[in-house]
DNA sequence: TTTGTATATTGCAATATTACGATAATAATA
DNA sequence: TATTATTATCGTAATATTGCAATATACAAA
C-alpha cells in the first residue's frame, strides 16, 4: 500500500500526526531552526548551510509550508523565509496536548 | 532515493526527527492514546478498536518500540502493553526543546 | 535585450512506508 | 496430544518519500 487510512482516525489524531510527520525529517528540523536563527534567510543560504541540493531544499520548504509554518517575503529576486510564530505555537499546542493527555491517562 | 542523509545533521536534530517521525502516523497516535487509556491493553484489543489488520497493528507497535515508548508484560498467551512514562517525558522534552528554541530565536 | 541570480518545477531512480493475507511461533486449555 | 487464542514474521503489492540533474520561471542589472 503506502498510503494511510486517515478516515478511520479523528481530526485531532490526524492533525497531530500531520504536524509530527512534517517535523519527522532532520532536514526539515534543520531548516526550521536555521530560518528561526537568521531573520533574512533565503533558499540559497539554506542550500549552502545544510548541504542538500537546491531542489531538495525547495521540496522540504514546501512540506513545511503545508502546516503553515513559513512566511515568505519576496524582495526582488530574493525570497526571504521566516517562521510564522502563531502557527508554530499552534503546532506546539497540538503536540503538547497529545503528550499531556497521554501522560495523565498513564498516571491515574 | 528514498533514504535520508542523516549524517549531515547533528544528534539533536536526528533525535527530534526520529521521535516526530514515529509519532507522524495517525494509527500510532491512536495506539499510544489507547494504550494510555487502558491499563491492560493487548494487541487484539487494539485490532478491534482501531480497525487495522493485526499484522499492521503489530508493525506499528514495533515502530513505537523503536523510541522506547512501550513496555510489555507477558501474561500467558496475552501480551499487555503499557506506556513507558519516563521515555514519554524524554520525548516530550526533546520536542518541547525544539519548539522553545525555535520560538526564542524568532522573537529576538 | 542579454546576462546572471534565485527559486520552482519536472522527471526520474532508489528506497521507505503502509497495509494485509498467509503462516509461524508460543502458550494456555481441553 | 490436539486445539485454540494471541502475537510475530514473511512475502508482497501499492504508494510515498527522498534526493538530484535538468529545466523553467522570475526578476534585476548590465
Amino acid at each position: 500500500m503506502g498510503f494511510s487510512k486517515k478516515h478511520i482516525f479523528d481530526e485531532q489524531q490526524n492533525q497531530a500526526a500531520l504536524i509530527t510527520k512534517v517535523l519527522g525529517h532532520p532536514a526539515r528540523i534543520s531548516i526550521i531552526q536555521h530560518i528561526s536563527q537568521n531573520k533574512c534567510c533565503n533558499c540559497n543560504e539554506l542550500v549552502q548551510n545544510i548541504g542538500l541540493a537546491q531542489p531538495t531544499i525547495s521540496q522540504h520548504l514546501n512540506e513545511i509550508k503545508k502546516i503553515g509554518l513559513l512566511d515568505q517575503d519576496a524582495k526582488g529576486k530574493n525570497l526571504f523565509y521566516s517562521i510564522n510564530v502563531e502557527r508554530l505555537n499552534d503546532c506546539r499546542r497540538v503536540i503538547n496536548d497529545f503528550f499531556v493527555k497521554t501522560q495523565i491517562n498513564c498516571c491515574k
